[in-house]
RNA sequence: GUCCCCAUCGUCUAGCCCGGUCCAGGACACCGGCCUUUCACGCCGGCGACAGGGGUUCGAAUCCCCUUGGGGACGCCA
């Protein structure tokens, strides 16, 4: 009826937003957002049992953290009962479907049959002819064709054609009247006039099967497209098992919400040699074309890489916001408007990888060291590293100023007059400072902690030192 | 077991559709080196793949077949 296309993302509501499911909203958002159409939310709730209030707001939660916005919805199945009714006696009404009383036991012991004879467990299809009428306890079936086969012109696998011998007259509605999910899906996407139905591969088996609700009802059917799985290192399907998966818990762990999804429109989609892209190069350059066929590996470690490169292009001012919420959750004190904030943050973009690491540095900077590194210690505190300590609080004490140029002038004067390298003073200096054996240089570190913050560090060293 | 899908460096991938320009390119990781007051960043270099076998062809990573391997689905879950 119309050509403007129009995608959708339909979790389930039985749990967090996960990576894998993040993906397939993402290129079916980008989808829409490239080529100007809609992209729907919808909540397939009709696991009446594990569908959760919570879930629901899990995933709202994951989406926005995302960055990622729905033109309509949330949709909910479980509100549109009257549509899918309607659809269904139609259905039965043209007998294209029919109920049936088999019990579940019963419809198991066939399929075990089957399986016995080496065939893909089904349903036999007992109750077919059988016009039974709609009572309670029935199930209602597909009626499906015995012969030929069902294609499926799969816009990121090619054709995929599946005989129909081994497709089952499926369930549309249970016994207690909530409509399955092949059903609702279809009666969805076509009252919803969806126009590409990209999701995971895992869902190809049921494509045929909702290809021929469609056709059952002479509906048109909507184009599909079926993106590989993410696999966890041991090359399964990514799950539980394989570690944090909770789109949220990647923002935990320091990650910006673009990097995740920079990372995952790369993983099974490429634009040439192209490594990183903002969201709007994404929304720009997204196609299903370039969608690959084979699932790929998750990777941490490329995550990382791809975080700390769009670390390093984002300005401190953007930075500071979320560097001081990461603080806040890490337990990290920070002066609410720390002026040298956005000077310690750009010092920082280049030697953190994440949010976490990135304020876990910053700590020094506003927390007095309680401890000297082990190893630091032993390298850099030892046999005049007092005299340098020494040396420097004396010419820090006189200083007029702080400023960098300053710092780094009378860091140039302790070597010239102790006849030192830069290394040796610098050395103990960072340690007495930090605590730590990496820190940005010096003169910067000296000058964004400031006369008064430094001083005190550089005493406590020197008394540690003195009765050590 | 049955059906479907997939197959280029350890990983993500370019190239494949329209065979030659590919003794296969990029990125992550790893290993060296440079830079350097430490750690990073940056730069330079290295390691490293067309699963195997048959065809087709003057010529195949690219086309066809088989084998093997991997993934997925077989629910009154989605």
């Amino acid at each position: 009826m119309t050509d403007t296309i129009i995608t959708r993302f339909p979790p389930s509501p039985t749990g967090y937003l996960h990576v894998g499911g993040a993906r397939t909203a993402l290129f079916n958002w980008l989808y829409a957002r490239k080529t100007g159409g809609k992209f729907i939310l919808r909540i397939e709730d009709t696991d009446i049992l594990r569908s959760t209030e919570e879930s629901v707001r899990a995933i709202f939660e994951g989406l926005e953290w995302l960055g990622i916005d729905w033109d309509e919805g949330p949709f909910y199945q479980t509100k549109r009962f009257d549509i899918y009714k309607k659809y269904l006696d139609q259905l039965l009404a043209e007998e294209k479907a029919y109920c049936c009383t088999c019990s579940a036991e019963e419809v198991e012991t066939m399929r075990e049959k089957a399986r016995a004879e080496g065939r893909n467990p089904m349903y036999d299809g007992t109750c077919r002819h059988k016009k039974l009428p709609p009572q309670p306890g029935a199930v209602v079936r597909l009626l499906t064709p015995d012969t030929g086969s069902t294609r499926i012109d799969d816009v990121v696998k090619g054709p995929i054609a599946i005989p129909n011998t081994e497709i089952d007259d499926f369930i549309l509605c249970r016994s207690d009247g909530v409509y399955t999910y092949n059903f609702a899906v279809v009666i969805d996407d076509l009252t919803m006039h969806i126009s590409h139905v990209i999701r995971g591969d895992d869902h190809v088996s049921n494509t045929p099967k909702q290809i021929l609700i469609y056709e059952a009802l002479n509906a048109p059917v909507p184009k599909f497209g079926h993106v590989p799985m993410v696999l966890g290192p041991d090359r399964t399907r990514l799950s539980k098992r394989h570690g944090a998966l909770g789109v949220m818990e990647y923002k935990k762990m320091g990650f910006l919400p673009e990097a995740l999804l920079n990372y995952l429109v790369r993983l099974g989609w490429s634009h040439g040699d192209q490594e990183f892209f903002t969201i709007e190069d994404m929304k720009e350059l997204f196609t299903l074309e370039a969608i690959g066929r084979s699932p790929g590996v998750f990777d941490v470690d490329k995550l990382t890489a791809l975080n700390a490169e769009h670390m390093q292009k984002k300005s401190p001012a953007e930075l500071l916001p979320l560097l001081l919420e990461q603080m806040t959750a890490l337990g990290i004190p920070h002066g609410p408007e720390d002026p040298r904030l956005p000077a310690i943050i750009a010092l920082l973009q280049p030697r953190s990888k994440t949010l976490v690491e990135m304020a876990q540095q910053a700590e020094s900077f506003f927390v007095d060291p309680t401890s000297y590194c082990e190893v630091a210690a032993k390298k850099n505190f030892k046999g005049g590293s007092v005299d340098v300590l020494k040396k420097i609080e004396e010419k820090l004490m006189t200083a007029e100023e702080d400023s960098l140029e300053a710092m780094e002038a009378l860091l140039q004067s302790v070597c010239d007059e102790m006849d030192l390298k830069l290394g040796k003073v610098g050395g103990p200096l960072r340690v007495a400072l930090t605590g730590k054996g990496q820190s940005p240089g010096m003169g910067e570190t000296l000058a964004l902690l400031g006369k008064e913050r430094s001083l005190p560090r550089i005493r406590a060293a020197i008394a540690h030192l003195e009765t050590f």
